[in-house]
DNA sequence: TTGTCGATTACGAAATTGTTAAGAACTAAG
DNA sequence: CTTAGTTCTTAACAATTTCGTAATCGACAA
């Protein structure tokens, strides 16, 4: 099964409208579920738990309104993106939505086009975090919190030495020429010895017990999993 | 003087607009600054260093969409976020923007009210983090009392101490660099002396007893529970 | 065997952070 | 406006960690 982009529930009372959106947004590759009212919403919420939901406003049994400040009091949502839909293209309740908390509003009718790009957008938003670890089966790198985490074990790595490691670890298989390494992790100006990038390696295979980096005799070093 | 909601750059070549905007989100307790041109704006951008963007597409010197891609290009401007304004309400530029990496699209006419609350609500997105209470097991951190409460014990730090604790807090794990830290605790403009950041971490390290706070040398601080 | 290249080790230099105390800058109360 | 009490910043020095080097070892190939 090709990977979801991510979850996605779609509340409006109106079937065709439910329909509409759930094809387009099956096609660009999210997981969908769809409920009929506010009442519903909340619940398929907790089973379900998306990544967004997409919130009609006019809706019989707790509107949209009501169910987003509903779903915003629970903190457990706090990550979730609530986006409202509605045919009421007036100036009023599109502030009241984003007042209470929604993210974004797209107004009826759904133009499909559109809808999917509000969409990938409002997701790249909620990724952007994640694009900076660079994940393996046992291994993470994670740019930003400057750590390496081994079989679940967090490891410290010095600055030169996280540095080389998620360099090298940036292009699994990739030999990189010492020259290449010493430019981008000691910049162009600074001259060092020849050993200190065997020094440097070495202390990284000591600390992560394996041996990811390998050595290329006669050109350098190269990550492999 | 009171502190400012977030900082805004708003790029137009009307000069009207840009006067219409820039009052408005004034009255609402915005810092902003305005660019004439694409050109114009990757300056202000550099010096001025905005949380979001609002960009005009249809402009001489590099129009809004060029702009955009060379703002995205730059990681320094990631977590920047970027609102299209433009008069072309179709469709098609509407998509484009947002598949370019923008955040939000607001059509003119610009409808002052309008504008402000979609602001808000983007901005709503950016701090969410620093809202309310922090809850850990055994540590519970308020923002709007400024309380750290440890072990049910109440401990009050003062704002620098406890601005640095939150804002560690607000992603465990996640190193801060100095620069980070000094320019979200101190602001951008202020100077402060190398060992002041240190001597603050030293404090609120033997007011809590617990040592939450961890160096990573060469880089910066980081909370872990 | 010998030469080449990387691995390893230990050590001193350099860089960075920790600690302390003093006084400057602020605040709140009178 | 003064005073008393905090809070903030700085500076000096201590402690620690990281970095780079040199010396030596080991593997491998010619």
């Amino acid at each position: 099964m090709e990977k979801k982009l991510g979850k996605v529930l779609v509340v409006d009372d109106e079937k065709d409208i439910l329909q509409i959106v759930k094809y387009n947004l099956e096609l660009h590759g999210y997981d969908v579920q769809t409920a009929e009212n506010g009442v519903d919403a909340i619940d398929k919420n907790k089973s379900f738990k998306p990544d967004l939901i997409l919130l009609d406003i006019m809706m019989p049994h707790k509107d949209g309104i009501q169910t987003c400040i509903e779903l915003r009091a629970n903190p457990e949502n706090d990550n979730t993106l609530i986006i409202f839909l509605t045919a009421l293209s007036d100036e009023r309740s599109e502030i009241r939505g984003l007042e209470l908390g929604a993210d974004d509003y797209i107004a009826k009718p759904i133009k499909p086009k559109l809808l999917v790009s509000r969409i990938h957008s409002a997701f790249r938003r909620i990724i952007k975090d994640d694009s900076k670890t660079i994940i393996f089966p046992n291994l993470e790198i994670n740019r930003e919190k400057f750590m390496v985490k081994h079989n679940s074990v967090e490891v410290a790595l010095p600055r030169k030495e996280f540095e080389l490691f998620a360099l090298l670890a940036s292009k699994p298989g990739r030999v990189f020429l010492r020259n290449e390494i010493l430019e981008k992790v000691w910049g162009n100006d600074v001259i060092v010895g020849d050993r200190t990038i065997d020094v440097h390696v070495r202390k990284i295979r000591q600390k992560l017990n394996v041996d990811y980096i390998q050595t290329v005799k006669g050109v350098g070093y190269k990550f492999e999993i």
